[in-house]
DNA sequence: CCACGCATGTAATAGGTTACATGATTTA
DNA sequence: TAAATCATGTAACCTATTACATGCGTGG
């Protein structure tokens, strides 16, 4: 189960469950993400397996915080789940599918407010990660000094940035297509 | 539910689930996939609904097969389905899960063997994709007199083709930055 | 006093995969 | 005769979202 693989790595130093939401949710996490229905769930589930274990520590504001932290058996498991295959599953693109049926439709100034909508989805989803990299340009020691940590944290930002850039300027493409192939079909109209 | 609004999508024609999951798999629709034990139900619900029928007809091979069309009431749903607003949700990448939290192991030699292998795996799918789209360029009238259906099918595809072309592009500068880290590393060993 | 953030959880439902069950026809 | 393809389906299980339930402390 992947979710709690991310949560043992995350939890590199002890978190409790509503922590590790937030740094979900922070964007810090670009790649994944979780609800607390499924979070607490699933460290209940680690603890018994013994991945994990918690402590009951008080509060300032509100309840008992239950801080988790890895055992040797969940830092073993861990380590043997990172040194595993790379994890390639199948994407499913939901706008993909609207997109590739909107000939049915036979109107292509819908297809052309959809690719407009998308790519300014695209680019706001696009200027987040951008600035997280810019940010972390302003690290001490970037790019030849970064530790560890932050090395691999540069590589998977890297990948979120390339990524939608490539899907937005799909997007401006098929926008010049689209328009293209309008302005056609209305001087033959 | 996005995968009853696809099948729908798919059944321009009439089909069986059968053949539905058969179009799935060849590759054709590479933004989306089922089983076909997610099929077979989700063509009964949509009978139940009125947004398809089905009738029974004798096969060549096998037992009866039960061929869905769809009614009035679900063209009428497809089609405000494709005019409704961009479905973007949260992507789910399992393989930078690893390799964000592969610093914790402190040996980059697994993190460039990793993406070696992520690269490969990657380039596997885009050939796929690249093929698709050569075939497609053998079109009569491509570019400029495809029909709306190829038309909308070119511009899926070239998304596919994009985005995974970024994702390896960034394997290749990922492999060289990992590389030349390990290289100052052994230096200084 | 009410909304918001802190903090924990459960329940119901939806979406998806794997395994099971059945049986005909064709191909090696 | 064994495996593959055609063709239908159910059951068990896993993963994820939404809704519900509870209660403290702080600031407006």
């Amino acid at each position: 189960m992947i979710l709690e693989y991310i949560l043992l790595a995350m939890l590199r130093e002890p978190k409790t469950g509503y922590t590790l939401k937030n740094e979900f949710d922070q964007g810090e996490r670009h790649f994944w993400s979780a609800e607390l229905s499924q979070i607490y769930p699933a460290l209940q589930r680690m603890e018994k397996r013994g991945w994990l274990k918690s402590t009951l520590e008080p509060s300032d504001k509100g309840p008992e915080r239950r801080v988790y932290s890895r055992t040797k058996a969940g830092a073993k498991a861990l380590s043997k789940w990172l040194r595993s295959d790379p994890i390639v599953g199948m994407e499913r693109f939901a706008y993909i599918a609207q997109l590739i049926y909107m000939d049915q439709l036979d109107d292509l100034d819908v297809t052309l407010r959809f690719l407009k909508k998308l790519r300014d989805l695209l680019a706001d989803k696009l200027e987040l990660l951008s600035s997280a990299e810019t940010a972390m340009a302003a690290l001490p020691g970037f790019p030849n000094k970064l530790n560890n940590e932050d090395f691999h944290g540069r590589l998977s930002l890297r990948m979120g940035v390339l990524s939608l850039s490539a899907k937005v300027q799909w997007c401006d493409e098929s926008i010049q297509r689209v328009s293209a192939r309008l302005a056609k079909e209305r001087k033959y109209a």
